[in-house]
DNA sequence: CGAAAATTTTAATCCGGATTAAAATTAGCG
DNA sequence: CGCTAATTTTAATCCGGATTAAAATTTTCG
């Protein structure tokens, strides 16, 4: 079989996703050129030449872990929006769901901190992504501007502060049960506290 | 002369202290791996080689560029404190400092997304300073809790929330100045807004 | 069981960029 | 002007880790 995901099985992809997961961890750990491929591969009891079988190199690697943070940042959002509510409620919601993301079962996101080192077509298509869930939560703060139930602001900056500080959990979370609970608490009131009329 | 900072000349001092900044912008837009010496070398006009002439090497050049980083929060944390006023006032000045610094003349600030490739040492002392600055802005805090001007909350992830959203700056400022003007007024403004009592 | 497909390993190769050494150029200064 | 130190370049070398190819092992399933 290919390593390309046509007629992946269930196993394949199951290992695929574990193999993001612990490049995830490694690449915020260690850094992207801290992180070898055999870094990752020992995390699956494999060895370096293995991860091939399932990626056709490290650059993909990448490029498949900011993916799959692009995917939990706007299936978050949109399940947020989906849940109704006034801007506020949204955007707090959103907020909750994301941090939980970053703290919980969702495994270890990948910071997009190596975004220059892919090729230019991933690179695009990344940042597109960045764009579109940046425009997107910058709607819901509007909607809610425009219902009453937030304050009026800068969207675009208080944007750019909120998802500075969930990009950021990744720096200093590192998988204490314990932080993760003061994190999905904290972390949605105080950003939300700010934002109230 | 040797490469270390002993007798050092006006003009040495200077063009290292380029060198740092150009290596900041290259490491903030390009990523770690993604800049060589030679990106760094021609921001100069100079050749990769001539590099080693004022830094010992990549690893170096790095730990010089978040050791920058980290002398320029804590000045404009000292900065904010030695102004005085509650611990309200002092918290947004230094967010105004900060940010200011980020988005002015400081020039680019480097974003620490390698400490991982750096040596023990210099990790460590890096690691150590970070955590003193966090620390010590979170003593700004309760020191304001205390003296009533800012509401009730739990320090270290509130904390974590303002540094990232600062600390995320370079990811999407990249030296416009109307831009810098919003953010300058932003960004103090949301923060602190979600402190208040 | 046994053959074909899937998965992993072993053992090279390959390569870009860091690093070094020595030579060349430039700048300060008696 | 000529000497010395400072600065930069040219031209290797060096090396770790990515990548590849082929072989070995394991799994699947008739």
């Amino acid at each position: 079989m290919t390593s390309a995901n046509s007629g992946a099985t269930r196993a394949f992809d199951d290992k695929r996703e574990r193999l993001l997961r612990a490049a995830a961890r490694c690449f915020n750990e260690k850094g992207y050129s801290g992180t070898s491929l055999k870094d990752v591969a020992i995390q699956l009891g494999l060895t370096d030449a293995a991860i091939y079988y399932y990626i056709a190199g490290k650059q993909e690697l990448v490029y498949q872990c900011y993916m799959r943070a692009a995917d939990i940042g706007q299936r978050m959002l949109d399940q947020a929006i989906d849940e109704g509510g006034t801007g506020f409620d949204v955007a707090r919601r959103y907020l909750e769901l994301h941090v939980a993301a970053h703290c919980g079962d969702e495994g270890p996101i990948a910071i997009m901190s190596e975004i220059p080192s892919l090729t230019p077509e991933h690179r695009e298509e990344i940042l597109a992504r960045s764009r579109v869930h940046s425009r997107n939560f910058e709607a819901v703060l509007r909607r809610g501007i425009d219902d009453g139930s937030l304050t009026d602001c800068d969207v675009r900056m208080t944007g750019n502060a909120i998802m500075g500080a969930v990009n950021w959990i990744p720096k200093w979370f590192h998988g204490d049960p314990a932080v993760a609970k003061d994190a999905v608490r904290t972390f949605p009131e105080y950003l939300m506290r700010g934002l109230k009329p």
